[in-house]
DNA sequence: ATCGCTGTATTATGGCAGTGAAGCAGTATG
DNA sequence: CATACTGCTTCACTGCCATAATACAGCGAT
């Protein structure tokens, strides 16, 4: 599948991120710890601190050593506009250019849904 | 990247595919062999191998030892339909998800071009 | 039959990514 | 200081990808 083949600690990035565009966890707020996310999502601890490693690289996140790490201040709007650029600059056209090979027009995409 | 990250042999079997849909391989036309593809992508003639072989699995080419690996009749409908629905089935859903989370609109991906 | 092309199989090697187990290091609280 | 939490570092295992050298097997033309 698509989703299987992916490594955990993208999936794991892919969860966070979500989780904070969508507001579970809003600026200032801590992330559960390594271990505890870990034990949630029946990943491995160091595999989830491989996931929060990226952020924090970014900003993303604050660390506080020996306290936890924290959602950093405008990380929802940062993460947003990362997100929306890599969409248009690396996800969009390669789908668009395979539309356009297999002649796929959007109507048959939107008609999927309510 | 993008594209830098993919193995090689699928990155063969994608010049391959869009070969054979854009007509540069018509029905019953010999594809280049192992060796020489090898040399003009710069690849292991072993690589070529394992890319072709996903194709024959499909039926999409025809294998004549000793001669060459010819496209199989159909391939180029047989492909298209593939990939038509892999994309709608695989590529489009996660690419919609990511629209509405991120309040991407068509309009924004289509006035980039022409 | 021989030569030159075709695809295929075998085995081995180097590199890299993903995952895992254990232990080290920092901080708050008592 | 002791405890219990936090993130982080180190070492090792696994599997996949790519490459390589070599050899084998089928076909066509000379």
């Amino acid at each position: 599948m698509n989703n299987t083949s992916k490594p955990v600690y993208l999936k794991l990035r892919d969860i966070i991120s979500e989780s904070i565009l969508d507001g579970e966890y809003g600026e200032g707020d801590m992330l559960p710890s390594v271990r505890a996310f870990a034990v949630e999502q029946g990943a491995n601890p160091l595999t989830v601190a491989k996931a929060y490693q990226g952020f924090q690289e970014d900003g993303l996140v604050t660390v506080k050593r020996g306290v936890g790490m924290f959602v950093a201040t405008g990380a929802k709007t940062k993460l947003r506009d990362a997100q929306r650029t890599d969409f248009i600059k690396n996800v969009w056209p390669p789908v668009e250019r395979q539309m356009k090979r297999l002649n796929i027009k959007l109507d048959e995409l939107l008609e999927n849904e309510a």
